[in-house]
Parts: structure tokens; C-alpha cells; sequence
RNA sequence: GCGGAUGUGGCGGAACUGGCAGACGCGCCAGACUUAGGAUCUGGUGUCUCCGACGUGCAGGUUCGAUUCCUGUCAUCCGCACCA
């Protein structure tokens, strides 16, 4: 009996779509379920072998969740801005729109190919204009409470998207898309005030259920930090201030580095001796990457300023100031405070520049090294702090500093607001009036969404400026305020901006007054179960959190965390073990597995390969055990007969792997959910015997997973209905349990027989069978015995000398 | 350097809360059926010096008992912003 899966795969597609069998209902009032995955880049290479990992394991969610009574919103869309359809469009000099247009035609046909249950009535696309005209919205309200603003600073700059990058951007000093190599430029930007969310990302972590190391990066990220600013008076007449973490060891401080940056350099040139060491140390820093600069080296770079000396301010003393690169403006105050004692990278330092090392920690012997392990020590050399624990002279030396007007306590994160701004054409225009007499002005609402208008060419004009620059009769327009002659912002917004919110989209896609229907939200938000990356599990959620707060906070959305559970998934690596990727040829195209095996094997391949959270590489061979399932499975019509309860052979087998399928399928435990549908039907083929019952529960467990072969089946056999109309079966705990056990008897720990006993054999019992048995006798024969354990179902263990 | 993970047969991987290591699948071996087999079915398959031992990166420890807990160590992978 052959099965032609090319012919039912497309056959049930088809039912499906013009059923709308997996469409969300409206009604409000049933228990619902919203699982959703990361809306794919539509690249132009079209799907790779990792992508329908995340979205059919989702898939088998979902499916069961339907069999369960729920209402699933399951959905897809688009995360169609950014820069490979733009570079693509210079290169080809093709419009961006038509190329995402094409790549999204190929992505949804592929998906399509895969039998996924999303609800495609709610595609989504962020660059549609009705899509982004929300994020233009968000990003109106963002400026309308102060959260954006725009600053002068220095940017990451890619030498080759000619295009400022956010920090996050950056990945090993190049460019996270392009690889160019990036360097410091200063530039006016769009910025986004995402600590003064800090701590609330940080402390909301607690109500969402994250894997573990996904909550460690986020809060690493964050970086809270507990210490104090400390004023230093300087030679010059200047307060130099620092942040530091053990203000405690404020007596050990015998030297201070400013980044190469610091303001107080230029106010001080004419009192700085060396001053053309120091211009060329500077010169030398601003070429540098944030990445090179912070690299590790063993060697400290450093100039000392000449003629400018800072004063410790708990004992007075003069101490040398430093410039040094690995001091970055950006972070705390952009000085700090050097502890040769007490850390190794200032002790490496001193005795480079031959400067004192005092011990303010008791414990180590810093002639030898800086004693770093000290955060609960006892303070010596330090006046007022001797003989005071670390703990307590934190907090004393905080109270004096306060007192003094010489400090403060004070939090700091590591976190830095989001660039905002990006200087190309394929993303959402900033939707900002900049009016010489009113400054920057907000479109007014009713205007959004403000469109991209057409332009020649795509390719930014090198100087800093986005392609949208270029076109003065769009740049030219009237202040809505003062009615007077102002420009448009140029810039556009980040690929990040409209991923950030589009799992609120989803709830009512096609509103045309607000971004989503507050009822519509109500009801789905937050979405249950959320699973992509770990590569965006810093970035992409963080932002996304970030925006989610502050829509509730303005009262738009009703939760504070936009999701209730993440997960990860691991990558498909090339059957070499690498990653996939083109230029290794190691790419596997999922079209050609459907074309060779089907979609129900592919997917059943994807989720039994190993793992789900780790990566596992392709095998073109081990996908095979996955079609013999499929056959196998669609080979029982043949052997099945009558019967509408479970046969006393298989019941119990058949509520175990109810049982276990039910519950690997919530705990990401796909592979062993599938060995374990393997496993009954092992079991079957060898009892050689299968009824209607337990053919319709296998059918139903399985068709999460394969969802054509089953539905083919159901149909073939004239069960009646769709399996998608069915209910998920029940199993009884009672019967999930075995009648007899096989315990086994160890003499020390070795084992030397097993018994095949009754499942409530109580430990006396155990003990005197496993006494009985012959071999076990043998071998005590002649020995002491010291101790007997007994657990019941497992093993009665002799300790015998 | 810091942070996070991982290490189990020829391969992908199982193993609850410390209790039978290797489920399930691939591959391989043997057999059946066949003109044929890269199809299907049946049986076998951790290693060795094979009536017994040894085996979860390595070395110790705790325990009657450790893949699981502890200490140290090696290797590999991922992330990183020397964060003061």
C-alpha cells in the first residue's frame, strides 16, 4: 500500500486553507492560547533547514492546543525592513519593495509547503504602510513623553553601509550585517531613553518565565550596579568626578584614567605640558572601534597629563591623572578612580609607571600581586575605615562623601539608550518635522503614515545622510505648528523598530484606528509562549520589553510583559557540523527534502534530531528512520479491525505514551515525544494486532507532529470527520502503571540477578525473594551481611563483606 | 580576561528526585523475500584478554549505590562592552 504524500500533502493543505480550519475564532469567551514565533527576515537565499525547527515545533503546540479546546492565535508576518533587500536593490537597482515582495512570495510558498496551522488572515508586514504607520505612532508617543530625543555623539560608523550602528550592532568591531569595519564619528542621532527602563526590565524578569541563561543575559546586559560617585578637586581647580563600585578602597587610590574623550582634556590644553603626546594618544583612541579599544591586551596603553594632578579627597594627597583607551566616555562618568592593590589591571599599570601600591584589604600580599578576591575583607591604611568590614565602610565612606558634599550613593547600568536613527531608505521615515523657529516638530497623527516617497537611487549619499536627503520636495514642507517653511527628518528608523511590537498586531490586524482594539488585546495578550533565538535574546526582546512598558504605561496595552513564556531553540548545523551557511555550501533547502520525503517526515526529522534548546547537525541518513515512521504508521490500516475500546494487550501502553506525548510536547522534549509514538508503534507491529480505539488515539497523538499522513489515514478509514475536530485523548494515571516490575538485586552495589515481582510487593517481600533467588544465594554463600536496602520498584541492594 | 553552556557507543541522542547506562533512530552484521535491492520484513549490534571484567572527557571525594551531588582539572562551543 503505497503512500503518495506529494498528492495527500497538497490535497490537505488545500482543505485546510479553504476551510480556515486554523483561522482564530472571534469569540472572545473561549480559553485562549497565543504561541508565537519569530517573524522571519525574508531573505532572498528563501528557507534553510532551520527554519521550520521553531515553527513546527510551535505548530505541534498549537495543533494539540485546538484538540484541547482552546482558541489558538498561531500567526506569521514579515520582518521585511532592512539592509540585504536594500543592498540588493542598489546592486541590481531594482526597488526594495519589489524584491521584499518576491522574497516574500517564495517564503510563503515554501511555509506554505510545510503544513504549518498559521492563521495566514492575519499576515502582517512591516512594510506595509498600514503596518508601520503604528510604529510611526509608538514612536510619536516615545517623543511626545520625552523618551526620544536626539544627541550629539560619537557612533559606531560602518565604513561600508556608510550607516551609524547601535552598539549592540557592532560584533567583533565590525558590522553585525556587512562585516565592514567600523570606527567612531560624531553625529547628530535619534535615541531612544531605554534606561529609565532599566531597573523595571530588570525587576519585571521575575514575572516572566525565561530559561535561566536567557534571564542571566538580559540582566547582564542591564548591568546593574551598586556604588558611588566620587568628586576628585584637580590642580587645575576642576572637579574630576568617577564612578566606582568599592568606594570602600577610596585610600588605595593612587592614580585616576579619564577616557581620551573627557571634556576637561580641551579646558585644560594650556595647562597640560605633554599636550602633543596626549593629542596623538587621542588621535590614535578615536580611530580605534568601542570593540579594539576594550579588546583584551596585555599591555595598558596610557599618557600621563602633565601639570594637571588630581586630590584624593579622604586624605589629600596629590595623584598622577592618566588618559587610557580602555576608559570609555560612554560608561559611568567616563573617569575612574585606580586601585593598584587591589585589582590586577591597576597593579599592572602601577608598576608600569612606577606608581604606589597600597594594601587597603587585608589578605593578600600585594608586593607579588593585586589581592582581588577581597569584597569581604577588613580595611587597613585607610583611616577612618581601619579595622571596619568591607560592608561597613561601603557605607560608612558613602555617609562621609555625602556629608563631605565630596560623593553620593549611586546605581549605574551598563545599558545605554538605543540609536535610534538609521541613514538609509528602507525603513520607517522618523515621522519629525525639524522647524528652524519651533525645533523639532511631531507629525501630526491624522498625517501617518508618513510613506516612503520614491526615490532614484537607494544608496545613501555617503556623507552621513539617508537617500531620503536627496529629495527636496519631500524634505521641504510646512511646520505644523508655526505654518512656517521647515524640512522632514531623514532618517529612518532601525530593522528593530517594527519587530518590537508586532505580536500586538496579530490580535487585530487590520484596525485602522488604533494599533490594536483594547478588547483584542485584552483578550490575547500576553502571548503564552514565545520561541526564537538566542542570538535575539538580548537585543530583540530586550527592545521589545522596553517598548511594551511603555505602552502600558500609557495605558495602551494591558500587561506589563509582552510574554508570558520564551524558549529557545538550537540551530541546524550542515552535516559537517558547521554552521549553515552559503559560502560553506553546507546549506540544506527544505523544498528538497519535502520533494524527496515529504513535509510529515521533515518535520517529524526536525524535531526528533536531537534536543530542541541545543544545536544538532543534518544527517541525510537518519531522516530515512523518520519516513519508515510515516509508512509504518500508514501500513496499519491494513491490520486494524473493529473494536471501539483499547484490547488488554495495548492499554496500558497506550495511556503511558498518552501520557508521555502529553507532557514532553509542553516540556520541549519533541524527541523523546516522537521515540516514544515509535516505541507503541513497535509494539504494535509485534503484538500484531490493532483496533479502531487505539488506531484514532495514535492517529490524534501523532498528528501534532504529522499532520497529513494522519488526517489521510482518519479519512481512509471512515473514522468520520477531521482529526483538527477531534479531542486531544485522556489517560488514566491507574492504568499508565505496569502490574509486575523488575527489580533488581545487587550484592554490593554489583548486580547479580533480576526479579520480575509484583508492582505492590512490599520490602519484606522483596527481601525474601530476593534471598530465594539461587544465584543471589550463591553468591552470599558464606559472607556477612552489614546492610540491606530496599527500594520498592527499583532494587533490594545486600552490603555484604 | 569575564559570563554562559557542553563533554555518554561508529553517528544523532535517551536516562524521573542519587537506584538496571546506552530508550528511540541512523549506520553496520546476519538471515528471509526477490531476476535485482540503495525497497520491505526478521534477528543481532557499548568495549575487551568474552563462564569474567571494564565502561558516561580526566583525577579525586561523598554514598550501600554517581552520567546525576562536591572539589580540582582538561577540551570544545557560544556571548562579551577591560564596566571601574
Amino acid at each position: 500500500m503505497r503512500y503518495d504524500f506529494a498528492a495527500v500533502e497538497k490535497k490537505w493543505q488545500k482543505i485546510w486553507e479553504e476551510k480556515q480550519v486554523f483561522a482564530a475564532k472571534q469569540d472572545y469567551t473561549l480559553p485562549k492560547f497565543y504561541p508565537l514565533i519569530e517573524f522571519p527576515y525574508p531573505s532572498g537565499q528563501g528557507l534553510h533547514a532551520g527554519h521550520p525547527r521553531p515553527y513546527t515545533a510551535l505548530d505541534i503546540v498549537a495543533r494539540k492546543r485546538r484538540l484541547e479546546g482552546y482558541n489558538v492565535l498561531y500567526p506569521i508576518g514579515w520582518d521585511a525592513f532592512g539592509l540585504p533587500a536594500e543592498n540588493y536593490a542598489i546592486k541590481n537597482n531594482v526597488h526594495p519593495k519589489s524584491v521584499t515582495e518576491q522574497n516574500i512570495k517564495r517564503f510563503t510558498q515554501q511555509i506554505k509547503s510545510l503544513g504549518l496551522s498559521f492563521d495566514w488572515s492575519r499576515e502582517i508586514n512591516t512594510t506595509d504602510p498600514n503596518y508601520y504607520k503604528w510604529t510611526q505612532w509608538i514612536f510619536l508617543q516615545m517623543f511626545k513623553h520625552g523618551l526620544a530625543y536626539k544627541k550629539e555623539m560619537a557612533v559606531n560608523w560602518c565604513t561600508s553601509c556608510k550607516v551609524v550602528l547601535a552598539n549592540e550592532e557592532v560584533v567583533g568591531g565590525r558590522c553585525e550585517r556587512c562585516s565592514g569595519e567600523v570606527v567612531r564619528k560624531v553625529k547628530s542621532q535619534w535615541m531612544l531613553a531605554i534606561t529609565k527602563y532599566a531597573q523595571r526590565l530588570l525587576d519585571d524578569l521575575d514575572e516572566v518565565n525565561y530559561p535561566e541563561r536567557v534571564v542571566a543575559s538580559q540582566k547582564n546586559w542591564i548591568g546593574r550596579s551598586e556604588g558611588a560617585l566620587v568628586n576628585f578637586d584637580t590642580t587645575a581647580g576642576d572637579v574630576l568626578q568617577i564612578y566606582t563600585t568599592r568606594p570602600d578602597t577610596l585610600f588605595g587610590a593612587t592614580y585616576m584614567v579619564m577616557a581620551p574623550e573627557h571634556p576637561l582634556i580641551e579646558k585644560w590644553q594650556n595647562l597640560i605640558s605633554n599636550l602633543d603626546e596626549v593629542r596623538a594618544y587621542q588621535e590614535e583612541a578615536a580611530r580605534k572601534s568601542d570593540f579594539e579599544r576594550t579588546e583584551v591586551a596585555k599591555d595598558k596603553t596610557g599618557v600621563r597629563l602633565m601639570g594637571v594632578n588630581g586630590v584624593n579627597p579622604v586624605n589629600g594627597k596629590e595623584i598622577p591623572i592618566f588618559i587610557s583607551d580602555y576608559v570609555l566616555v560612554s560608561y559611568g562618568t567616563g573617569a575612574i578612580m585606580a586601585v593598584p592593590g587591589h585589582d590586577q589591571r591597576d597593579w599592572e599599570f602601577a608598576q608600569k609607571f612606577n606608581l604606589p601600591i597600597v594594601e587597603v584589604v587585608k589578605g593578600g600580599d600585594i608586593t607579588q600581586h593585586a589581592y582581588e578576591d577581597c569584597d569581604h575583607g577588613v580595611m587597613v591604611n585607610s583611616g577612618m575605615l581601619d579595622g571596619l568590614t568591607v560592608e561597613e565602610a561601603k557605607k560608612k565612606i558613602i555617609a562621609w562623601l555625602e556629608e563631605q558634599g565630596k560623593g553620593e550613593a549611586k546605581v549605574n547600568y551598563k545599558l545605554r539608550d538605543w540609536v535610534f536613527s538609521r541613514q538609509r531608505y528602507w525603513g520607517e521615515p522618523i515621522p519629525i518635522i525639524i522647524c528652524p523657529k519651533c525645533g523639532y516638530v511631531p507629525v501630526d497623527e491624522k498625517d501617518l503614515p508618513l510613506t516612503l516617497p520614491e526615490v532614484e537611487s537607494y544608496k545613501p549619499t555617503g556623507d552621513g545622510e539617508s537617500p531620503l536627503a536627496a529629495l527636496e520636495e519631500w524634505v521641504n514642507c510646512t511646520c505644523p505648528k508655526c505654518g512656517g517653511a521647515a524640512k522632514r527628518e531623514t532618517d529612518t528608523m532601525p530593522q528593530w523598530a517594527g519587530s518590537s511590537w508586532y505580536y500586538l498586531r496579530y490580535c487585530d490586524p487590520h484596525n485602522n484606528e488604533a494599533l490594536a482594539s483594547r478588547e483584542a488585546l485584552e483578550y490575547w495578550t500576553p502571548v503564552d509562549w514565545y520561541n526564537g533565538g538566542m542570538e535575539h535574546t538580548t537585543l530583540h526582546l530586550l527592545y521589545s520589553r522596553f517598548w511594551h512598558k511603555f505602552l502600558y504605561d500609557i495605558g495602551v496595552v494591558p500587561t506589563k510583559e509582552p510574554y508570558a513564556r520564551r524558549t529557545s531553540h538550537g540551530m541546524i548545523l550542515g552535516e559537517n557540523g558547521e554552521k549553515m551557511s552559503k559560502s560553506r555550501g553546507n546549506v540544506i533547502n527544505p523544498d528538497d527534502i519535502i520533494a524527496e520525503y515529504g513535509a510529515d517526515t521533515l518535520r517529524l526529522y526536525e524535531m526528533f534530531i536531537g534536543d530542541f534548546e541545543k544545536a544538532a547537525p543534518w544527517s541525510s541518513e537518519s531522516i530515512k528512520g523518520c519516513k519508515r515512521f510515516v509508512e509504518r504508521l500508514w501500513n496499519l490500516q491494513t491490520m486494524c479491525v473493529e473494536g471501539d475500546a483499547y484490547s488488554p494487550k495495548l492499554e496500558s501502553s497506550i495511556h503511558k505514551t498518552i501520557k508521555k506525548v502529553s507532557e514532553d510536547i509542553e516540556n520541549l522534549k519533541y524527541n523523546t515525544a516522537i521515540a516514544a509514538l515509535m516505541s507503541l508503534l513497535n509494539e504494535i507491529y509485534d503484538a500484531k494486532q490493532l483496533n479502531h480505539a487505539e488506531y484514532k488515539t495514535l492517529l490524534i497523538l501523532t498528528n501534532p507532529f504529522a499532520p497529513h499522513v494522519t488526517e489521510e489515514a482518519w479519512e481512509r478509514m471512515g473514522f468520520g470527520g477531521m482529526i483538527t475536530d477531534q479531542k486531544w485523548p485522556a489517560y488514566d494515571e491507574e492504568k499508565c502503571k505496569d502490574s509486575t516490575v523488575e527489580i533488581v538485586v545487587q550484592i554490593s552495589g554489583k548486580i547479580r540477578a533480576r526479579l520480575s515481582v509484583s508492582a505492590t510487593a512490599s520490602k519484606e517481600e522483596l527481601l525474601r525473594l530476593a534471598r530465594e533467588n539461587a544465584e543471589v544465594a550463591a553468591a552470599l554463600e558464606g559472607k556477612q551481611i552489614l546492610k540491606e536496602i530496599v527500594v520498592p520498584g527499583k532494587l533490594v541492594n545486600f552490603v555484604a563483606k
